[in-house]
DNA sequence: GCCATGGGTTGAGCCAGCGCAAACTTCCGC
DNA sequence: GCGGAAGTTTGCGCTGGCTCAACCCATGGC
């Protein structure tokens, strides 16, 4: 694999506050990859042998429970980190990554963290705070699943999609990875079958336009006065 | 207040790494603070002005909706750090902390984060996995709501308390500062009167002994059972 | 161009857990 | 030692959303 052209990642938080020459020798000790729609980057209990940037596409983070069901705990989108297990002091992958549309990748050995780290402190900072952000959101989730309804749930997760992966598009806002009921459902604690009657009622009344793993939110507005408003004000 | 003694925290994981010349000189610009049960430490969206290491007692950090509902994110033990918004890019604090129990702390000004990370940079890659963990323990808690009944959760939550801050008694092990059925109930997603049924039934069952904001696991294997198992194994 | 497969829709019935309400108990301040 | 506040228990009715089940439709592989 060729060396990455470091200007196109110079300007993303991750390397915040290092310089072209620092950032080069950065990249230097990673390859790049490609991975198919629904291939999977790693997997859950495996060895966390890389640590990796996503350039293109968009991979799906999901945790497994000793019971078999899915849970969806993130979308990846190009620019972040993900699979930083080794940073955060784990051996192994805490979830699986699997990729929703076809994507290209940087990879890190995990034995270069440290080396890395003890070379430029800005990545431990620069880490600290990507982490940090994924702990709100993640105590965002927590919060809706304990306070909201199902179709508040829905709602709020339909537009921090469309913030972070929206493209807009005749009708809306599309977003920009192939997406099915029942990811919805592994991201809201439902099911398919309570995604699709509330995906359904809101296509009757106008809000969105969705198809086979399709959706787009034609008055994004609404939907979101539908995430904030308390459960008897309909 | 007078320097702290480093013995007591050189142990600590957040000071991993470092000499004792060096927590020395990190311990000099933190000051001590005592806190009553039920008194604030800090409140959210609150500047965050400090960022803190409990050393004695257990403070609650809990978040409330623009409703009003409040839930419980975590119960911090000692030797934990805590407030730490500063580090991950934050300018306010995210959630409220509340002393569960006569508390003494640790403080540091946030402005003093910046200059002890670029003088120490162990303390990033501590601070990193301390916040990595948590980041873990948030994921658990959104699989547990998103896959499991109430009854599972509530014994997940309890185990969990009792590992973390357990008192072994003559009876079992002991929670060991005041929590109450709201409090449970705040952390499981749930309400008083379910958590209060829930309790009163395992306490007829013997499993649990329990009184005005006071918990004894008498059988803490059976309630990791009643955790893991099927909801339909009953 | 056909058909198998994976996704989506929709109906019917049921129940875990919520909301409301009322009573009881423990603790604490005065 | 009295009164009130805070925490807890318990009953009852209701319903949001789950389960089970059947069916439809688009797509992509051959």
């Amino acid at each position: 694999m060729a060396t990455v052209d470091p200007s196109l990642v110079a300007d993303l938080p991750m390397f915040a506050g290092l310089s072209s020459e620092e950032l080069g020798e950065i990249l230097r000790e990673a390859r790049s990859a490609r991975f198919t729609r629904n291939s999977e980057v790693f997997s859950q209990g495996e060895d966390a042998h890389s640590f990796f940037l996503l350039l293109n596409g968009h991979v799906r983070a999901s945790k497994t429970t000793p019971t078999g069901e899915q849970v969806v705990m993130r979308y990846v989108s190009p620019g972040e980190v993900f699979g930083v297990a080794p940073a955060m002091g784990l051996r192994q992958y805490p979830a699986t990554a699997t990729a929703a549309d076809d994507s290209v990748v940087l990879a890190w050995p995990s034995a270069a963290w440290p080396r890395l780290v003890a070379k430029f402190p800005a990545l431990a900072t620069n880490t600290l705070q990507a982490v940090g952000s994924r702990l709100q959101e993640s105590f965002t989730r927590v919060v809706e699943m304990s306070t909201e309804q199902v179709e508040q749930r829905v709602a709020h997760t339909l537009v921090r999609l469309a913030r972070q992966s929206g493209r807009q598009v005749e009708r809306g806002v599309e977003i920009d990875f192939p997406i099915s009921r029942q990811d919805i459902a592994q991201m809201t604690g439902t099911t398919l079958h309570t995604v699709s009657r509330i995906l359904s009622g809101w296509e009757q009344a106008g809000l969105i336009e969705s198809g086979r793993q399709r959706i787009v939110l034609c008055e994004p507005q609404k939907i979101y006065a539908l995430a904030e408003q308390k459960p008897d004000e309909a």
